[in-house]
DNA sequence: TTGAAAGCGCTAACAA
DNA sequence: TTGTTAGCGCTTTCAA
């Protein structure tokens, strides 16, 4: 360690103890006006700056928490991230920032952050089924906060979005503005979100009273790689799907390229319906019609869960939702009869 | 602190004493089998794991790095966070995360979490023009590596793509397809990256005995909206330029979407080249042709980088260059007689 | 090889 | 109010 001044250094310069140097820059003491610019000047002189690792190992705390995300360069967990810094900054807290690629052992790797009081609580974020093996381990710490997409079985408080509500507006949209054959692509079936979109857009059919057909919907990965696939899929069945309502951008993006491919355009042969508002979502072409959440929202709520969990240690664990909201933009066209909405 | 053991616990349970244990955790000590059997037992039983701030404070080192980025919600600097973030946890170095959001006086914040030992190095990316006052912070410090954009002046190792080169290999390509008249979009003048492009867009002119027209070049932010901007101001010009070299990807979309609007096809009425190659790239209509810079090789490059100065730090700065590469989709069309190269 | 003990730099309880 | 001092938990020098 490039060796800096120490705070006793300090101390003897401006002829004060240790202690007092302490208290006054943790505020905890109000010096004459006099003795506070004669200490100032040394701190000034020296170039005085406190080791953080021994404030840390003193106090015991870090001041400190971990984000782990399945990766970064993911436009969603990217404006998750930049939400959560913003939060934390704001209250004087660092990010570290964890990258668990979806793999088990890495993710269970980041929370010996918590034992080794690295960080003094994690924001976890995982969208892989869990067998069990994560949950068992995410149970045995507190300080966590769960993001965007279930743990089941985890005691943690959790930060979603309100992905029953939003496939519940979305597919609406879509009925009212005259579809009546829609189709849903959507991610893993194991995954809470991809479990709630589908009762949303269930429940949406029922209300307009259109019949359930199990053919319409597949799930897979909330990737644009499926939502190509899915495309090739739907395109080949009779009669042929007049709107999809996929279960992210990503699928939509996809679905968008992999019917142009093949010869189909959107929204002139259907229409489609993204879910996350994510950057991108506004780039293509045709637009994406979507369903916002808005996952920056998510990333600061997430931090003020997890700071109210941290300071508050008998606080029973939440379950928040964060709002969504349908954004109409280009992908979505008015068919048949009925005046659109 | 939830307090957890401490060394000291796991060797009265071993029958040891806490040095002895310390150093066999280091790897500084082999004890013989039935005593490391009995230690680990203890560990084990103890669910012992060492507080990391007492271990740093202890060795002086945070194994810790910082990346300060001036937002992570855009794409490019999203991807060379997910490449730094690998190469230091494979090298088992944490990353903490800042955002500079263009601030000056955020930005100078971070670089005291050397001061206070934080952090062992800093990877740095700022994309304003600096008057100075960043460099001579900077300049006060070592184990910083700046990536992406200069900040001149300045005396860190650097990290950056080969800006002159990308830009005349993407010249030359629309030279090749027969484009004549290639306006030149770019972000702020004073920035190294949009100088350096500007000098490969002036070389390739100049090598296809072309003359350099300042009219066709157009400064302003790396942003999509003023992509929009420049399309408007493009487009009124007379002739129009059948080509516009965009210094972004963002400003390329931007620049897509406004010729779009002003009635403009690409690359019907004008072929655009981006620079970047950031995921949207792939998946705006027309796809853009680009230049490959890849962020992700920036900053893994970075780590590496930074370490080496860590470990040897008599090392003289570095300035390295990571390779670029035309990509061609499908926003440049041939014109004109020349064959396609 | 192993143990004892002195730091690392700061905070906070206790005294004065 | 201010100073003194005992930790915080680990590493590492110095003895044994």
């Amino acid at each position: 360690m490039s060796k800096g001044p120490t705070i006793s250094d300090v101390a003897t310069l401006a002829g004060l103890s240790k202690g007092a140097v302490s208290r006054y820059l943790n505020n905890k003491l109000v010096l004459p006006a006099e003795t506070a610019a004669r200490l100032e000047a040394a701190i000034q002189t020296l170039g005085f700056r406190r080791n953080h690792f021994a404030q840390r190992l003193s106090q015991g705390k870090s001041e400190t928490i971990g984000l782990v995300v399945p990766e970064i360069s993911d436009q969603f967990f990217a404006e998750l991230a930049e939400g959560a810094e913003l939060e934390a900054a704001s209250a004087n807290y660092g990010l570290i920032l964890g990258i668990g690629r979806n793999d088990v052992s890495r993710e269970i790797d980041f929370l010996r952050w918590l034992d080794t009081h690295m960080v003094d609580g994690l924001l976890f974020v995982s969208n892989r089924p869990d067998d069990g093996q994560l949950r068992d381990h995410l149970n045995r710490y507190r300080n966590i906060v769960i993001l965007d997409e279930d743990i089941p079985g985890s005691h943690a408080s959790k930060v979603f979005c309100d992905n029953v509500q939003g496939a519940l507006y979305g597919v609406r949209h879509l009925i009212s503005t005259g579809h009546r054959r829609i189709a849903h692509v959507s991610g893993p079936s194991a995954l809470m979100s991809a479990g709630e979109r589908l009762a949303g857009y269930r429940q949406a059919l029922e209300d307009a009273n259109l019949l359930f057909d199990p053919t319409l919907l597949l799930n897979g990965r909330y990737s644009r790689d499926y939502g190509r696939q899915a495309a090739i899929a739907l395109s080949a069945m009779h009669p042929r799907p007049d709107a999809v309502f996929a279960g992210s951008d990503y699928i939509a993006i996809g679905l968008i390229e992999g019917f142009l491919d093949l010869g189909l355009t959107v929204p002139g042969d259907l229409s489609i319906l993204g879910f996350d508002d994510i950057a991108p979502a506004d780039m293509v072409t045709p637009r994406l019609t979507t369903i916002r959440q808005n996952a920056q929202t998510m990333g600061r709520e997430g931090v003020r869960q997890l700071l109210a969990t941290m300071s508050h240690p008998a606080r029973p664990a939440m379950e928040i939702r964060t709002p969504i909201a349908l954004v109409r933009r280009g992908s979505v066209r008015h068919r048949g009869r009925n005046p659109p909405i």
